[in-house]
DNA sequence: GTTGCGAATTAGAATTATTCTAATTGGGTG
DNA sequence: CACCCAATTAGAATAATTCTAATTCGCAAC
């Protein structure tokens, strides 16, 4: 049994023709490179840099090129379909899950997403004087997870 | 009128005396240029970054190295005297307020301490499941701050 | 007081993720 | 078909950090 996400995801997946929708309609003009990125990163839900996106598009579009890669990827992130995450100084890596969630990043390498109910992020919110702009609230958790 | 931990910083940073002994009881043996880039991370409470921290203690220890001045905030972030503080891609910065905080991420550049009450780390901490082992939970907001 | 030791410091080279540059391509429009 | 301009591309450049290998330092043993 599935989720709402992992079954939009899966939509998505399949109809490369939704892809390039999904992309006109964020004001991405949808070539080729992008919709390749953009799928790809649909495609496996788990947190690439942006070598491991260029590993995986090669095979669909073996011409592409790392600089075009990161081209898409900061185009795609611009305009709020995917999310850069950052931790510490290991290189960026790209989250095509567009609800508001934390990460947790395991000792070993790993990137787990993590939901946040409705309110948390308000609460946090709240922490601040009322004056601030807030445009991005993000919450990464370190340590080690079970094996599994 | 001032806090308690402000008071702290205050009496550390007066006393060489002290700083020396802070890192002893840390497990960090007290080098002068341990001593220097402490002190320097205690005397002004903003977030500097290697290279800030660099050019800071130049004054006191003209003849100590980039090199040294990573790795004395390494040790110091080893030793939990210190914490490093990353956002997006930008320099890493270092942070001497050891009372559990969030930071804020100025457009500008500025990042400030935010408070964070008591029960919110533990809140954050129940959206895990019991078995993940949580060694640290970052809270970093991004925004405009008021000018101020 | 000198010597010896291991840790810390140092200058500079190396690394590496990312950005920049400048040339080329190519999809859509007239 | 020719034009246009944005996107793509290969490769060079950048910059924060780490690495390397040599030197210095503080301290204890003698
Ligand atoms: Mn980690
Ligand atoms: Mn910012
Ligand atoms: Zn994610
Ligand atoms: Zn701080």
């Amino acid at each position: 049994m599935q989720g709402l996400i992992d079954l939009m995801a899966e939509t998505s997946t399949q109809n490369p023709e939704r892809i390039a929708e999904v992309l006109a309609d964020h004001g991405v003009r949808p070539t080729s490179q992008r919709e390749t990125v953009y799928s790809s990163l649909l495609q496996k839900r788990d947190h690439p840099t942006a070598d491991e996106v260029f590993a995986r598009v090669r095979e669909k579009a073996p011409t592409i090129s790392l600089a075009t890669v990161y081209n898409c990827l900061d185009v795609l992130v611009q305009h709020n379909l995917v999310k850069a995450v950052n931790f510490e100084r290991a290189p960026t890596q790209y989250c095509a899950n567009l609800a508001p969630h934390a990460h947790f990043h395991d000792e070993e390498g790993r990137t787990l997403d993590i939901d946040m109910p409705a309110g948390m992020f308000e609460q946090l919110r709240g922490l601040l004087p009322q004056n601030f702009d807030v445009k991005d609230i993000e919450v990464n958790f370190h340590g080690r997870a079970p094996k599994s």
